[in-house]
DNA sequence: TATAGTTGTCTATATCAATAGACAAATTTA
DNA sequence: TAAATTTGTCTATTGATATAGACAACTATA
């Protein structure tokens, strides 16, 4: 985006074939490199950046083995992935519908559950007393085979006793807030970073060390405003981007 | 958040001493370390992410640089720096208000202006032909003289032929919209991703190389739906989380 | 005033990251 | 077929990164 000519820095604590990758990931997602075409050939992309023919090879290879490039000897190299998913948030925000059309399918999987006292934070965002019992759900969103969101995500254990079986029957939180009563629900807040995804995303998401994950932090309420959800996802930032639509 | 403990990679083209420092950054936003008090010692924390003491040394070293740290030989090491700000967006983003309470001071200093060709991207959110000009404002949103964003913004050069005087003069789009007879306007898109900092950013942003900066693309509209703006802004995923209103 | 705990400095070593150059291997193009 | 283009492999060298150990310097506390 913005098109800039933007540099590549040197001895900051990122390795600069770990830079360009990025870079290209970029290029990628933002039409810059167009899908199925060839990458401009390594010694033009080293001169493009400024390094060694060697270092844009490595870059390029962490990405082939990341399944995002095909290089072909003679020929060049190619890129294989699709645009970044586009997952929109509001107030309506739920992970099936918002990736409908971008996908032919989807759900959440379940990957592990536990019930636990609530910390201080949980706590107040549920409007429980601290220490109260709450299930804590460890999911990951996947469309088309590919996992594209790693949520943690908290209940009141004694409102919604047993919601870990109804998502692993129906792969929806929709569909199992239904089963407790909750036809409709609401998003009433969202805090949004980023970070270097940690061990238990890079496995989960399926990632390259060193990916950058964005983050919310959202609480879901009824339509009385009464809480019922508290969740934090993780997205990897080189596959999915957040959309705020307008009149969401 | 979630407090899981999360580990460290090696080989990832992230070096280990930037990871850790990028983990002690998220310790103090979260909470886990808390501002004014010491850090542990440089061994409890080697040991904590199994590391070599000196691997530690250099996450420190560089935290130090960035004034997030301070260390006191005998004493220990204490934590300097302030939480991360909080920043509203929603159907009436706006610079100055969105961070009242937080800071005692903000404004947006314009860096630089130019007027340039339309590229396909601008010239369609701004409902221009492709190719007609368009001005170009390179802006940095300061608070309490910190530097917390970063934009890139796009006019039509024929409606608002001049408001990078006016940006000059008031530190302020909204007020500079307004000596074009634009007293309201609304958020009509913002699409939302991440990534590594660049070059520029760095300086601008006065941040560590390898730093994460939040990436919103937002357009904005008149009361009547017509597009009056287009902007790229970066902010420091240290720094600043984005904040998502329910009812805004 | 010792003593324990903490940060600061130094030396040494091994591995990773980056540059440099040369040439092989495969493909496309003239 | 010959030449040009492009990726693949190899050797060598330099600097950054990470580990290891020892000890100095400073602070707080028993």
């Amino acid at each position: 985006m913005a098109g800039l000519a933007s540099s590549i820095e040197r001895r900051n604590g990122v390795s600069l074939w770990r830079q360009i990758a990025d870079k290209i990931l970029q290029g990628i997602a933002s039409g810059d490199f167009t899908e199925n075409a060839a990458l401009p050939p390594e010694v033009a992309l080293a001169e493009r950046y400024g390094v060694n023919r060697h270092t844009v090879r490595s870059a390029i290879a962490a990405l082939v083995q990341e399944g995002v490039l095909k290089a072909e000897q003679g020929r060049g190299t190619f890129v294989l992935s699709r645009k970044r998913l586009s997952y929109p948030i509001g107030a309506r925000t739920r992970f099936s519908t918002g990736l409908q059309g971008q996908t032919s399918e989807r759900h959440i999987a379940l990957l592990s559950s536990s019930t636990e006292p609530a910390s201080r934070r949980i706590a107040e965002a549920l409007g429980l007393a601290k220490g109260a019992a709450v299930i804590r759900l460890e999911t990951r969103g996947e469309a088309d085979g590919h996992a594209v969101s790693r949520a943690t995500t908290w209940f009141d254990a004694k409102r919604f006793a047993g919601i870990e079986d109804a998502m692993a029957e129906t792969g929806s939180i929709t569909a199992s807030l239904k089963r407790f009563g909750i036809n409709d629900y609401l998003r009433h807040s969202t805090v949004l970073s980023a970070r270097h995804a940690d061990a238990d995303d890079l496995a989960a998401l399926d990632l390259q060390p060193g990916a950058i994950v964005l983050v919310t932090v959202a609480v879901n309420v009824t339509l009385d405003g009464e809480p019922i959800q508290f969740a934090e996802s993780r997205f990897p930032a080189e596959r999915v981007e957040l959309r705020l639509a307008a009149g969401d």
